[in-house]
RNA sequence: GGAGGUGUCGCAUAGUGGCCUAGUGCGCCCGCCUGCUAAGCGGGUUUGGGGUGAUACCCCAUCGAGAGUUCGAAUCUCUCCACCUCCGCCA
């Protein structure tokens, strides 16, 4: 959630990132209301809470029938302060509701609107012209499909549509994938951590997944468990409730994980293959910082995603966000996305989201004060390296005429063949 | 799944209804003393919120979390969570 302080100081600014979200403005001023509830039942209960507790020295020295006397007076009060004790706890949840509503103060520069108002920043490669090269490009499940490297029906048979089997040297090029990525980010200083895929109900709110992604997560009822559609969750959780110490820079995780989602608003969508699919494995980098250093550590990741982008050998390009298109926490987003030749149009493969302290809010993750005494709340940034679905564009971008596909030269080592036949 | 135990400031510990405005030791911070270091001496040291724009000052909350009993709760009751010990189960 957003600072109840910033947003008491500069409202106008709220407004309009919320306007520019193309979400309720008026928002503002439900919490600003609120707000003022708040302080002054709080003030009432304070004070006489205060005089409650005076009286009760005096109850505590006095004797006889002098203490009987105070006893009857404090009686009275005792039920006056509970009374004002939850109206002003009733108060700073109504607050808190409507605060909660109001997604990240984007960043400047963030283009204002919707899905489709992103901006290109930046276009590597050329696709190939499988006309001129005399053949038709095939999907990725076609090629999988001659080569044996999946498995939808036998996945389906299992477990339901979107579950499949990678076999072979399908299997061997995702993990080989997923290592490759894990050494990258290892190389760039990120610590590895291997993490829970099932979180609490508290880790996941704190995370800010139950939100607009509560249709999306899976729910163990009989444990009351989430399963992570991302390890971002319990790589946020990770520092919840603690006070770090950035003196050395930020704190920088890495994980591998397999990653749960439901799918559940996009019945009929990207139905063939593995674009869009239940289950699959992510590595993603997760990075704490000062406040002042988020924006650097932001154009980091994305220069991390894109030398992995260029390490896969094939076109993609990098688009910043529009602010209709971003999370509630993120305050600013950049994708990678590469070319899908079959599809002749670009798909996401990355996507690093800049939370400035609005996830850190919620999880109650802090720093020290550089200067003075008191803490305050840390950044939180979160990229992708890898997923599953990068195997979707390798394949299609890497096919030949015979229908091998040559596996780039940076993951050789890790898939163990030059080419896939 | 069953039985028992534990949870107090960064760490360790004291605290069984009002003298707790949570004491003490260690650590840490500031100062004094000292030719240097160590020792010694004095002071400070949870976090959040409100008054309030303010380092100062005042107030409220905070003893794993929540609810309750009471004029009054670290202390009594209930629920939950985490950890420890033992038993049972474990594709």
């Amino acid at each position: 959630m957003i600072d109840i302080r910033d947003l008491r100081e500069h409202p106008e600014t709220v407004r309009a990132s919320q306007r520019a979200r193309g979400e309720d403005d008026s928002l503002v001023d439900v919490v600003l209301e609120a707000d003022a509830a708040h302080r002054s039942q709080l003030a009432k209960f304070e004070s006489l809470r205060g005089q409650q507790k005076s009286f009760g020295k005096q109850v505590a020295a006095a004797q006889g029938e002098e203490k009987q006397a105070l006893l009857a007076q404090t009686k009275e009060m005792a039920a006056k302060v509970k009374e004002l004790d939850r109206s002003a706890a009733q108060a700073a949840s109504d607050r808190d509701v409507a605060l909660r509503k109001i997604g990240n103060v984007i960043l400047d520069g963030v283009p204002v609107g919707g899905e489709d108002d992103y901006v290109v920043l930046e276009e590597h490669g050329t696709p190939r012209d499988f006309t001129a090269e005399g053949f038709e490009a095939q999907d990725h499940l076609e090629l999988s499909d001659r080569l044996g490297l999946l498995d939808m029906k036998r996945g389906a048979k299992v477990s339901g549509s979107r579950f499949y089997f990678l076999k072979g040297a399908g299997a061997r090029l995702e993990s080989g994938l997923m290592r490759f990525a894990m050494d990258a980010a290892f190389k760039h200083g990120f610590e590895q951590l291997n993490v829970p895929n099932l979180v609490s109900e508290s880790t996941m709110v704190g995370a800010g997944f139950l939100d607009a992604h509560a249709d999306e997560v899976y729910h163990l009822a009989a444990d009351d468990l989430y399963l992570t559609g991302t390890s971002e969750v319990a790589l946020a959780g990770f520092h919840s409730d603690e006070i770090l110490d950035l003196s050395d820079g930020p704190k920088r995780y890495t994980a591998l994980s397999t990653c749960y989602r439901r799918e559940a608003g996009s019945h009929g969508k990207d139905t063939r293959g593995i674009i869009r699919v239940h289950q699959f494995q992510k590595v993603e980098m997760f990075a704490y910082t000062r406040v002042e250093d988020a924006v650097a550590e932001h154009d980091r990741m994305l220069s991390i995603e894109r030398e992995m982008l260029d390490a896969m050998e094939m076109p993609y390009r990098v688009i910043d966000t529009a602010a209709g298109d971003l999370g509630g926490p993120a305050a600013r987003k950049f994708d990678c996305e590469a070319w899908v030749p079959t599809q002749g149009r670009h798909r996401e493969l990355t996507s690093t989201s800049n939370c400035t302290t609005y996830q850190a809010r919620r999880l109650n993750t802090r720093e020290r004060n550089t200067e003075g005494s008191g803490t305050r709340m840390v950044a939180t940034l979160n990229g992708t390296l890898a997923t599953t679905r990068w195997m979707v564009a390798i394949l299609e971008n890497h096919q030949q005429a015979d229908g091998t596909i040559n596996v780039p030269d940076a993951l050789r080592p890790y898939v163990g063949v030059d080419k896939l036949s």
